[in-house]
DNA sequence: GTGAAAGCGCTAACAG
DNA sequence: CTGTTAGCGCTTTCAC
């Protein structure tokens, strides 16, 4: 028999296909014996429950969907990783979604997927905020790496990261920086900048900010030359892609990093600890935010979950220190 | 109302829902006043099919699963690329799942799916043939970076992939190499090795094989010291991860690359151009394999469509120069 | 061209 | 503890 159901089951076994049910989704309230008989004969069958037939009556799909901004960004591979791991851990299906950079490419899959998931994740959506508030009306909702009230979301304490950035780079004698400033419609750009000019000011030193780029490699020269049009003696990119094509670009143009000029990037993506100098930049639990989010998310699809899980987590960030930054040139 | 049905529909428009069903599967069989109506009074109240349903009785879900052997491989992260904007573009939506290198992961998770998705497509499967036959009686099956006589399958040119790296060899004057060898299950590594040793037979060179390594950046230690036992003066890594190990171990011993050593990976990551050296590295267009693997697959699932495309596809690579390798040394 | 009704596979009352 | 039965939302004969 192709695929059996519960009809066959009942048949083979002798039972009522409620029984056969019960069997599989409340085993406690069968008999140890004509459980065990049911299971047995639906081995043998070759029995396997379907899960459309199942959501369709509870509306729960055992499955959740993860939106990534730009899946060619590798940083979002860690994101992904770790959704991936948690969602399996619960026997949960991941649907992986890519929005391309692009606010209505996510709305219309998010849309599309609204009757099919238990809810999503959202990574670095660049949805306006009046989206977000729907959808979430609609299907539980975590994000990841960006915030909005009343929305359980996980992030990266990029506050207390920038401030140990402008630290260290006052440290070495840096007293002007650049942030090559990541797209428009991201809230970590904005969150990342007005960091940094908080924790520059507090410090005594200035900040200014040039862009917006979009965070790849090929914008690095764009950006690369932008920073070089202002007297900041340090960069910081909106992330390692740009931070590692402003490096590239430097290079080609005969400016020494970090003797010249510090690159400061953001992610910690494997790549970073390749290329020459390797790169200084605020890494972070990645994985962590990935599994943590859908932690949140399963938690919510449960009843009485809603309320036992903080709806906003804050996971630290580390700055890892690698060879892109130096004392600051004289000036 | 929250999630109206085509109830709801139907009382609201004045029609029968098997009018409205028409409406969105069979347009033509409307007239379309009616048509036109349905959709107006089916947009104002939100009407959104219900994708489980409609998989509950046509046995089609509109999805299909990826299985990656380990998703921790940034090389993978091409394949998944292809695959989800071919499912995309056909509206179709796509389920990822990790198999952690471990074939019974890979087993249960199949079969978890088995009747939720419409076929999965399989990169770099590490299950036994039987398996993947098991599989495929069951559902549309493509094989990507594997093959297997009956299953459509996706790969990249290997046999003359490695060709050219061995022609690349012995025009540099190396007249030894050694193959450091991926995980024992793994079909591609056995394919390279086959190819690479065909090759330098042909060329009249000595290749040997040491291994097998799990395909990472960490198992590079290892497979170096294992490199440094031959005579070689060229390795060819299994892939990426494990050359640009190899390269740092090479590295902390002393051993100059590509002066004392030459060294060669599979994949062209992205990271392999940023490390140093440079890697030279047997590359292809794998976004393009995870395209045409999903593209096979969802021919496979149309009727009649399981004979309008070739089984087996086999595309170009593209052997990619840069600084790992060099003349051989004296021996 | 449109409606009525059966059924896809499963679950949850409700009886017994 | 187990059987009967009515849907979950949709598609599709079969009539009209």
């Amino acid at each position: 028999m192709a695929h059996p159901t519960i009809y066959d089951v009942a048949a083979a076994a002798g039972v009522a296909t409620s029984t056969v049910s019960r069997a599989f989704s409340t085993p406690t309230r069968v008999s140890a014996r004509t459980r065990e008989h049911v299971l047995a004969v639906a081995a043998e069958l070759g029995y396997r429950p379907n899960p459309h037939a199942r959501a369709l009556f509870s509306g729960r799909h055992h499955t959740v969907a993860m939106v990534v901004s730009d899946i060619t960004n590798p940083h979002y591979f860690e994101l992904i990783r770790g959704a991936e791991l948690r969602a399996k851990a619960s026997e949960y299906t991941l649907v992986l979604v890519n929005a391309e950079e692009s606010p209505r490419i996510e709305y219309d899959q998010i849309q599309r997927l609204v009757s099919s998931v238990d809810g999503f994740v959202l990574a670095a959506s660049r949805l306006p905020d009046e989206n977000l508030e729907q959808i979430a009306a609609q299907r539980p909702v975590v994000l990841m790496n960006r915030e909005l009230g009343g929305i359980p979301s996980v992030v990266l304490d990029h506050v207390q990261g920038c401030r140990q950035i402008v630290e260290h780079l006052v440290s070495l004698g840096h007293r002007h920086l650049v942030y090559l400033a990541g797209p428009r419609n991201s809230w970590m750009a904005s969150t990342r900048w007005s960091a940094l000019r908080t924790a520059a000011e507090s410090l005594g030193i200035a900040a200014e900010r040039v862009g917006p780029f979009m965070p790849k490699v090929s914008q690095g020269g764009a950006a690369a030359d932008g920073a070089l049009t202002t007297r900041a003696t340090a960069i910081v990119a909106h992330n390692d892609l740009l931070a590692i094509g402003v490096v590239q670009r430097l290079a080609q143009r005969g400016v020494r990093v970090p003797d010249d000029v510090s690159v400061v990037g953001f992610d910690d993506i494997f790549a970073s600890d390749l290329c020459t100098p390797r790169l200084t930049t605020l890494g972070g639990a990645h994985v962590e935010v990935g599994r943590a989010a859908v932690e949140i998310l399963l938690d919510m699809a449960t009843p009485n979950g809603r309320t036992r899980t903080p709806p906003r987590v804050v996971l630290p960030t580390e700055l890892v220190l690698r060879g892109s930054t130096g004392t600051a040139r004289e000036t």
